[in-house]
DNA sequence: CAGCTAAAGTTAGCAATTCTTACATTCATT
DNA sequence: AATGAATGTAAGAATTGCTAACTTTAGCTG
């Protein structure tokens, strides 16, 4: 029944010649949820007002999505999509292999919460979700990769040497967690936008720096 | 009307006499809502469940609380006291000054959100509780106050000073990012609690061992 | 082009939830 | 004992998630 349905098409056929019943409602509820996660918070978001907001009746959305995480998961989806895209073109704005490059690819990051506070807390607050979306797990992953693409052109080894994951593991936890402070409660040390770059450059000095092996 | 109850008498008359109507419900419904967020999610939690589950009618809990949110503002009340104390009883388990003091306060951190990841979720996930609770903003903030006063005895300075606000920063960025990471997708890298220590004394050995002063 | 099928939408409705209002009970103090 | 405030219940309004049954339209096929 509604299988086909979980990975999402992806590509909502562009232009539906001339606009089925609705258009292409699956994008426009989407887009409606994550304007309403973004502007009444994770929890304040329902079935029946996206439908609203959509213009349809509140049973609509279930032709769609088998049930509201599911279309919640879609704006995740989506979500870590732009996110992906964000951290790469970040990082691709500077010379490969630069501790520059690393800490645009966290620019990317910390922009993307403070943009879109809402939507990153759903994107990592996902409980339910998560389980069942081998997709999701895989898009985070590929998020994850970004990073350690970077550290590895840093520290001139390959992406699969565990110096270079765990590194890049920690890097990655540095952003994550001052990328939820900042949005959580605006800590007045990270208040400003401009010591971000700061902060994402000392880091990457202290941890990408002076290689020294442990154990 | 509500409002000394938003703080919660902590201390609930211990045992009343002769079992009230029902004892000291407040306690026992934050405890209940705790364990039901714990179990079933964040978003898993109800009211009415809760409730239930102390015993009463699903409108006796608004005589207690003002809406939902301030029982959640309760539970997470309630939580940050503990993850507080863990922090302080982390750090006085080692030297003063000792970066084991450091990772230790981390420890503590994260072993709370592994204990609970629910609540843990809750605590930083919390929205609409956030802005109109003064409070749980300040034990927030002493919270961090714990990680500064380990990095300013490591570093020998004054906990006012930038260079230890900033470094305290760093690490619980760290920390709360890690602790994250590790309850949302349990990266692989993160996986096995040993790896812990070893992830956060590097981090804090990187981060407050050679002081090399910025700008 | 008629006609069939499946997709995509609607209306109606159930069960559950939040929160309010009005009422009942019990504690605690005088 | 009697009263006032605290604490509970019962009942109900409004909203929501989701299902069932029905209708309309798109797109294919003969």
């Amino acid at each position: 029944m509604a299988d086909k349905t979980t990975v999402a098409p992806a590509e909502p056929r562009v232009t539906p010649k001339s606009a089925y019943h609705h258009g292409d409602l699956r994008a426009q509820l989407i887009a409606a949820v994550r304007d309403l996660v973004e502007t009444h918070g994770p929890d304040g978001f329902s079935v029946a007002e996206a439908a609203r907001r959509a213009g349809v009746s509140s049973a609509a959305p279930y032709k769609h999505f088998k049930d509201r995480h599911e279309i919640l998961r879609g704006v995740v989806s989506e979500a870590m999509d732009r996110l992906h895209a964000a951290m790469r073109s970040g990082a691709a704005a500077h010379a490969t292999g630069s501790l520059e490059a690393v800490a645009a690819v966290g620019q990317a990051y910390v922009n993307f919460a403070r943009a879109e506070p809402g939507v990153f807390r759903l994107v990592f607050g996902l409980t339910e979700g998560h389980e069942n979306a081998p997709d999701l797990l895989k898009k985070g992953e590929n998020c994850f990769g970004v990073v350690v693409e970077a550290a590895a052109a840093c520290l001139e080894l390959a992406p699969q040497h565990p110096d270079v994951q765990r590194r890049a593991y920690i890097l990655w936890s540095f952003v994550h967690g001052h990328s939820f402070l900042t949005i959580d409660m605006k800590h007045k040390v990270a208040s400003a936008e401009v010591d971000d770059w700061q902060y994402l450059m000392e880091v990457a000095r202290a941890i990408l720096g002076p290689v020294e092996r442990t154990g």
